[in-house]
DNA sequence: CGGCGATTTGATAATGGTCAAGTGCCGTGG
DNA sequence: CCACGGCACTTGACCATTATCAAATCGCCG
C-alpha cells in the first residue's frame, strides 16, 4: 500500500510538527488519492481569479503564494515546503485571491475538493489539523506584517531567516546549523517589500559581515544562531510547533 | 427568548454576510450562552502569551489587534467591527501571538471555548463558517501586506477605507456614502506602518485635496468612492462577502 | 475656562529605491 | 573542451518617500 503513495512522507512529517497522530489518521493520509505531477521553477499552480476544484500539496521542493500591484510590483506573503498544502483554504473560499506559483522545481500532488472534504469528515481530527494549519498561516502574515511596517531591513531579513530555518527544522530539511537555500535575492525582496539592491547589501553589511550567517547561492549556514534572534526579535511561539525551536 | 440576547443581533448580521444561514442555525446564534462586559476605550481584552479559555465577541464598538516590536513600535494587523469574534482562533491555536484591544468603548460577550466547541460540533456548518471567517481574516492580511510592502502611502491609505466602508456596510453601518470613523490618525498609522505625521500629510495632500473624501474626527464621507477604488487599486472579492461591494 | 489629546504644519534627516554598469557562475551548444 | 549567453549577484551614485523632531492650533469634556 504503501509503495503506491511514497508522496505522503513529507505531508505526515508536516502533520506531525503541529499535530499528533493516530495511527488511523496517519494510514487516512498514506492513502489519499492524489495525482502528482512535476513542474518547472516558476510556474504558476493556481492563479488570482480562479476557481480551482481541487488542492495542491507540495511533495517536494519550494513554493510561494503573491499578489501583484497594478503596475507589476510584486508582494511574496508566504513559502511553502514540502509536506504543505498552500491552498487548503480552497476549500471555504471558492476564488482565488492570490496566486500560487513554484520557486524550484516540484513534484506536487494534486487531491480533488470532493476527497478532502470527504478526509475531513471522517477524520474530524484532521479537518481540525488543516484548520490549525491555515490560522498558523495566518500567525506567520501577522509576524511578516509586523517586519514589513514596523522593522527595518535587517531585522525583517533576520526574523524572516530564524523563521524559514525553524519550519524547516521542524520536517528533517535542516542538517546542523545548514540547510538548503532555493530562495533568490528577488524573491527575498519581493517577501521583504525591499528592492533586490537593497536586499544584497543588507546580507553584505548586517548580516554576513557581523558574521551571523554563511548564504550562498544554495546554501545557508546560520553561524551565530543567537545573534539572529537578537536582530530579528524572533520568538517561535506564534509558529505553534508541537517540538520547539530550531537548535 | 430574544429579549433574553439582544447581544446576538450584530453577530447574526455579520455570519449572513459570509455565509446563509438556516432557522435552526440562526436560533442557535440566538441562544448562545455568553458574559456581556462594557469596556472602555484603548483596554487590552486579551495579551500576547495569554492562553484564553474563551473567545470574545464583539458585540458593539470597535476592536484592534496588534503586535509590537521590541522597541515598542506598534503595528495593527486588524480591526473589529461589531459582530466578529477577533478570537476564535484561540479555539485551535492555545497560546495568543498577539494582543486584542478595544479601540473605542464596547460592549463585549465573552463566550467559553467549551461552549463555542459544543456549537461546532452541533452544527457543523456553523464550524465551517467559522473556519471562512478566519480565512477571510488571513486573505485580509495578505492585501495588507500587498500595502505595506509594495503600495504607497496614498494607496494604501485609499485601499484601507474602502475595505473598512465595504465591511462596515455588509453589517449595516453605513449610511449612504457617510459611516461613523472611530479611529485616530495614530492608529491609522499603526495599521498603515506610517508615522501618524505623514498620515496626516497623505489624509491632507493626497485623499482631501483631491475631493475623494471628507474625515472629520468621528465621521468619514466618501466623496468619489470610483477614485478612492482606483487610488488603493481595490477589488472587495478577497472579502469573499455573500452580498458585493458597496455602492 | 482650563486641560489634554488629536490634528496640523514646518524643517531636517535617514532608510531604502532607482538607475546603471560590471562580475561571476552555470548550463548549453559548437 | 571551451566559448557563449543569460541570470543572479554585487557595487556605485544619486534620488525620494517617509521618519523624526519640534511646536502650534483645534476641539471636546469636565
Amino acid at each position: 500500500m504503501e509503495a503506491l503513495h511514497p508522496h505522503t512522507h513529507s505531508l505526515i512529517a508536516k502533520m506531525e510538527s503541529i499535530v499528533t497522530l493516530s495511527g488511523e489518521e496517519r494510514a487516512a493520509l498514506q492513502r489519499l488519492p492524489m495525482q502528482a505531477q512535476e513542474l518547472r521553477a516558476d510556474q504558476d499552480i493556481v492563479r488570482e481569479g480562479d476557481r480551482p476544484t481541487r488542492c495542491c500539496l507540495l511533495i517536494e521542493g519550494f513554493a510561494c503564494r503573491y499578489n501583484m500591484t497594478a503596475d507589476g510590483k510584486r508582494q511574496i506573503h508566504s513559502f511553502h515546503i514540502p509536506g504543505e498544502i498552500p491552498d487548503v483554504q480552497s476549500l471555504h473560499i471558492g476564488t482565488m485571491d492570490h496566486s500560487l506559483q513554484t520557486v524550484t522545481r516540484c513534484t506536487v500532488g494534486f487531491v480533488t475538493h470532493e476527497v478532502l472534504e470527504d478526509l475531513c469528515d471522517r477524520c474530524p481530527r484532521l479537518a481540525r489539523a488543516f484548520w490549525r494549519e491555515t490560522l498558523i498561516d495566518a500567525a506567520i502574515f501577522r509576524k511578516w506584517m509586523l517586519g514589513l511596517g514596523r522593522k527595518q531591513a535587517s531585522s525583517r531579513m533576520a526574523h524572516f531567516l530564524c523563521e524559514m530555518v525553524t519550519r524547516m527544522k521542524a520536517v528533517g530539511l535542516v542538517e546542523g546549523t545548514t540547510c538548503a537555500w532555493p530562495f533568490t535575492q528577488t524573491e527575498l525582496g519581493d517577501a521583504l517589500g525591499l528592492s533586490t539592491v537593497h536586499v544584497n547589501r543588507t546580507l553584505q553589511d548586517e548580516l554576513r559581515a557581523a558574521g551571523l550567517i554563511t548564504l550562498t547561492k544554495s546554501t545557508l549556514t546560520v553561524n551565530d544562531w543567537e545573534g539572529l534572534k537578537g536582530l530579528g526579535e524572533f520568538d517561535p511561539t506564534y509558529l505553534h510547533q508541537v517540538f520547539r525551536e530550531a537548535a
